[in-house]
DNA sequence: CGAGTATACTATCATATTGATAGTTAGTCA
DNA sequence: TGACTAACTATCAATATGATAGTATACTCG
């Protein structure tokens, strides 16, 4: 995709997608989130092509959302581990998951626990001011250059 | 991206990302949220080539988010506008949009208002439940072949 | 020591997808 | 009639993808 003729410099949600717009680098963070760290981890878990795999692993270093460490010096070994960026991005992959799991069939699931009560987390994203849940009102996007 | 052998049939991600793992689908998206309808109308918002447009909204149709309407007979003209999985669709471009938000930087915005009280929203991720915020507590993530 | 194994890649290349540009169809408006 | 609008389709060069094979480094076992 070209971001630069489009309202891509200017949109957040285009921002994003310059960086997440590719269906591998979602599914990599994905897996990032689910523990994952290594190359092999990423392929096998995926079936992607180590080509497409550097490729991607590469970009999402570069744009911070990983982070390359190394972990054994002898053999040199080097793995990915989610930056802060990165763990922001939890709440759009929980958003992606609960839209999947609503109009996508149901077949087995990725489901998401509180890692200490154990419980399991139904997502919604609702507005912080008046905790009312987005999609049950009206709502009007405004883009970038309207009033 | 190649959906058959890996997770991708089993994962709502994953799903998800079958429709939606492009950067137009979803700006095409974000774009009928925001009232558009009309094909030059996405053509001129998003700069996009028309082969590429009318190979996204006839997959966005063919997959049940936006529905094609005859809006005039005479002369003959379409256009686009969301089905209810469409409009379920807006949580995950929240999300996007403040990702991009915090970690893209700032230029001009879009930004979201309740279109009856007029007050800008500030979408977050919550568990229904307990309404704990997502991202503020470790959270477990189980893949389907989990136990 | 040598064989086999593990991890993290890179090289190659055929095929598929994209994006830019131009052209088409069908109708309206003056 | 000629200009104009909307919604496309056709063509094609350039780019990206995915499959497969190969490489580099080090460890482990007998």
């Amino acid at each position: 995709m070209n971001s630069k003729k489009t309202s891509a410099n200017t949109c957040p949600i285009a921002r994003s997608l310059a960086v997440l717009g590719d269906s591998w680098s979602i599914l990599i963070l994905r897996d990032a989130h689910a523990g994952l760290t290594r190359f092999d981890q990423f392929r096998k878990s995926l079936g992607i092509a180590p080509t497409i795999l550097t490729r991607r692993l590469a970009m999402l270093t570069e744009e911070g959302l990983l982070e390359k460490r190394r972990y054994s010096e002898h053999p040199p070994r080097e793995e990915y581990v989610l930056t802060e960026a990165g763990r922001d991005f939890l709440p759009v992959l929980f958003m992606i998951g609960t839209w999947g799991r609503q109009h996508r069939g149901d077949g087995k699931l990725v489901r998401f626990f509180d890692a200490e009560t154990g419980t399991e987390i139904r997502p919604v994203t609702v507005d912080e001011v008046t905790g009312a849940k987005i999609g049950t009102r009206p709502i009007r996007v405004v883009m970038p250059n309207e009033s």
